[in-house]
DNA sequence: TTGCTAAGTCTGTCAACTAGACCTAGGGTG
DNA sequence: CACCCTAGGTCTAGTTGACAGACTTAGCAA
């Protein structure tokens, strides 16, 4: 059988385990899809995400030091000064990888009733997707389709016995 | 301030959460991006993901009752039969979300050398992308763009006190 | 002065992760 | 045969992290 390529690699350094460290737990997740549905508040995260509120403390520090949420004061009228989060730039863009989830599992682990929250696209109504393709413009319908290949960053391991 | 329509409704049977369930740490992510590099075999595993041997046999068979990776058997020349561990269709369907934290990771996490791996369509060799798309065909490039809706599977909250 | 609320922190318990040693089955070697 | 080698695990003890629930704090209101 052939061994495929990476094994002769370095795992040092890979870019998946490197975004796995920023947002690589549970909490973490459910503190981004509650800030995608517009939570903000530290009460209504903690309502709906069933964090304790130590964990949920935790992870809004996290995140926010890692620049995904930034902290906001509000006030309401008769209300003293409390604090939101916000999602930032970087936080956003890790959207894909949320939907990524919704549609997997929507497809395998949903109940009965399915979804809860559907995406549409602001402009148009029209359902929200993702779609793999490929910068010539094909649609990929499977990983089968796709090729991994070294990148810059590959490093041959310094082997330590057969291959 | 307007509050999200989120908070009226219940969380329950969140499908982030059910897929959450079945991949939602560290070492199931690792384990997969093994899978997707080809790597099929316990000891690779252990080598690639840094991974305790404890838990990437916790994963693997977590992984395996989940459907996700299907236990094989192979045998080389001059040696006993042993075990590997091949993708299913289920658990290919995770890829977009391995692409999505690789694309993530590599705008925001990576070192500077750039990306371990490179996807490639299999069939025209051009680089591979996630897309977020409506419907109705247009791009969309952020998740301001995008508006969650209660779906099917939305229930109201039993509302305590004011929302 | 007392009470209320949002947003935390503190404490004790228990489960999970980790490192490292140990085990096991089949084949090769002396 | 007796022994070693290897892949693929399991066992044990120590440490870390999650969790539940009580406590704290700041500002406003009655």
């Amino acid at each position: 059988m052939e061994r495929p390529w990476v094994l002769g690699y370095e795992t040092r350094n890979c870019t998946i385990e490197a975004a796995l460290a920023v947002v690589g737990d549970r909490g973490s997740f459910l503190v981004l899809r509650e800030a995608f549905n517009g939570v903000r508040r530290f009460g209504d995260m903690q309502r709906r995400t069933g964090l304790p509120r130590q964990i949920l403390s935790n992870r809004l520090r996290a995140l926010t030091d890692q620049g995904l949420l930034r902290k906001a004061s509000y006030q309401e009228p008769g209300q003293r000064q409390r604090s939101e989060y916000r999602l930032t730039r970087k936080g956003m863009d890790l959207f894909p990888v949320l939907v990524a989830l919704l549609e997997w599992g929507g497809r395998y682990a949903a109940g009965p009733d399915g979804p809860l929250v559907e995406l549409q696209h602001a402009d148009c109504g029209a359902p929200v997707r993702l779609a793999l393709t490929c910068s010539a413009g094909h649609m990929l319908d499977s990983a089968r389709e796709v090729q991994p290949v070294p990148g810059p960053g590959a490093v041959l391991a310094a082997r330590s016995g057969p291959i």
